[in-house]
DNA sequence: ATGTTTGTTCGTATTTTTACGATTAATTAA
DNA sequence: TTAATTAATCGTAAAAATACGAACAAACAT
């Protein structure tokens, strides 16, 4: 399945952005960026929500390639993918610093 | 509704994130971003799916902020909101520039 | 063996997203 | 007035996302 419409750097940047498109996820990747160790429970502590959906937005992430865990026993510790991190960081950055068109401001209302 | 749990940069960051979460919207943005004139038959041809899907994700991106509309009788004419754009550049930018942990090696594999 | 700690997975409910065809609205052309 | 063009909206269906408590699994401690 998975038939792709849109082409290769269109596709992964979007999964980037919809992995990101969550407030407790953003509050997430915040939190291990500044983290050395960081184990679930203590992203848990962080954010207002159960085990169980911290639990599947951690997995989210790690789908995203944005993160990954190690197990720690008894506690799992997870933190930032930096290979998959640049990478995002690259394509948001041509994303966003693609020139817009010669007119300085909006074309439209 | 929508009681904030996160801070609002946070909330502002995962809103932006989300409206790029999806490959039709990251096309259309790019295809607005280089383009003078952007009218909704344009963004259609570009896009391989029905011209009511195409007008959800453009509503969607309108809603975020990122883009804007005006009407050009009997036309509609897109294009990117600059001021908004400015600003989601600066969240990305100051998200991605946050600086990890200092260990520059992954804390965990 | 039992219990404790830690975090995942299961089951489920609700909401949101994605997608499409059909209909509608607004304007211009004939 | 009627027809044509353009694009939004409606109605709907199917899939995915979000959230939670309960149950479970793994390792260690007693």
């Amino acid at each position: 399945m998975a038939e792709k419409k849109y082409c290769i750097k269109t596709e992964t940047l979007a999964g980037f952005a919809k992995a990101l498109g969550h407030p407790a996820r953003i509050a997430i990747m915040k939190f291990l960026a500044k983290q050395d160790a960081c184990y679930f429970g203590d992203i848990h502590e962080e954010l207002p929500i159960a085990k169980a959906t911290v639990s599947q937005h951690l997995s989210a992430l790690k789908d995203a390639g944005l993160i990954q865990g190690e197990i720690e026993t008894p506690k799992v510790k997870y933190c930032i993918n930096r290979e998959n991190w640049a990478y995002a960081q690259q394509l948001f950055a041509e994303f966003f610093n693609m020139e817009l068109c010669e007119k300085k401001e909006d074309c439209c209302k």
